[in-house]
DNA sequence: CTTATATTGATATTTTATTATCTATATTAT
DNA sequence: ATAATATAGATAATAAAATATCAATATAAG
């Protein structure tokens, strides 16, 4: 009997990856203990997240590196390679559209779409921007289920109804707006103004 | 005797923001029942969380829509207003130092860095664009406290160990790249790709 | 004026997340 | 070969977060 992975361990994962790729080549193995101590996080807890994964450490040993990093990629690439697609083709979007970095989750981002004829054709990558107006056919075409939204707030619920109908099933938006979207058509946002003011709410 | 907010509570501040600003004028009143069924939260969480705030609700009537707003910037802004600096001029960088977002939590982001000469100038806005040599020397002039991090991630730990150096208190990477910094020094992450593959795996 | 009700704010309970403790074991040292 | 030790993995305890319950009260209705 498997247990559903908290959202909270989940959010750790790509944490624990992107540390464990830094770890130089030399260093065959690695434990809990290491990992916690480097992340600041308890040793248990990383245990216990990596142990929703397939890897299996050595008692004394620790986790072989390179497994480990294999196992996380697995957990969290389960589903296969997915298509994404972007809604907003300015200063966000383009800079998504060729950001290079989700290859490794076995995302694809597809194609970028704008309202605004002038900017439609290729970005600098060769990635295809097409008019907004064709998102409903060139979605169901490219059998995205993933869509980023980088339209201003005020656009953005639009947007994510349209995606909807689109039969998107997972919405990331970077618009500072609530989104209402049916049961089974999950959001994330990211909100780049909140974090920095939670970030400055710190400093004493 | 005030108790310190969570983190967990803080975070929801600006998502409670952001509604609450999309609610229209004419809705003089809302209460904490309104909010949580917008947001899919509990009621009495949100009670919770807005008791941090200095704002007051009224049995029967629920909390006047203005006043809230403005007790949670406040209690947002506490600080004050804060200068920021984007080190890296990339697509990223690029992005939020025209963004126009972060006045309203009394931040500003006065100014990019870059060690390519070919980028320094002025951004379409207006802002300066300097050198990364002299970044020393500007962030103390300008006063940052603040900085967004906008580098590849093998560069990324160089930049935060100078920010250092320059007196910055927090910082806010885009970098998927584990950062050491010393005490005192708070540091928070953006990694859209994470994002996107924490959400891919929310598609059955 | 009195009663009914929606809502806050406080307290209690439950659930979830984290940390501590313990047991088993693979490796290393003797 | 034996003993010592670091570490995983399991279980127990604690802490934190979320939810439920309840008393107080402002407003609305009668």
């Amino acid at each position: 009997m498997y247990k559903e992975i908290p959202l909270i361990s989940l959010q750790r994962m790509p944490v624990y990856l992107n540390y464990l790729k830094s770890i130089p080549d030399s260093e065959k193995f690695v434990s809990s203990g290491h990992i916690a101590e480097a992340l600041g996080l308890g040793e248990v807890l990383v245990r216990k997240d990596l142990a929703y994964t397939a890897a299996v450490g050595r008692p004394r040993v620790g986790y072989v590196t390179e497994e480990l990093i294999s196992a996380i990629e697995e957990f969290l690439c389960f589903n296969g390679k997915r298509h994404a697609v972007i809604i907003g083709y300015g200063a966000v979007g383009k800079a998504i559209l060729d950001y290079g970095g989700f290859g490794y989750y076995g995302i694809e981002v597809v194609a970028a779409f704008d309202s605004d004829t002038d900017k439609l054709g290729q970005s600098p990558s060769g990635k295809p921007v097409y008019d907004v107006a064709d998102a409903e056919a060139q979605i169901a075409r490219l059998n995205a289920k993933l869509a980023i939204i980088c339209v201003p707030a005020p656009a953005a619920q639009g947007v994510a109804d349209m995606l909807v109908r689109c039969g998107v099933k997972a919405i990331l938006s970077f618009a500072p707006a609530t989104l209402k979207t049916p049961e089974g058509v999950e959001v994330r946002q990211i909100d780049v103004a909140a974090n920095l003011a939670i970030l400055s709410s710190s400093i004493k």
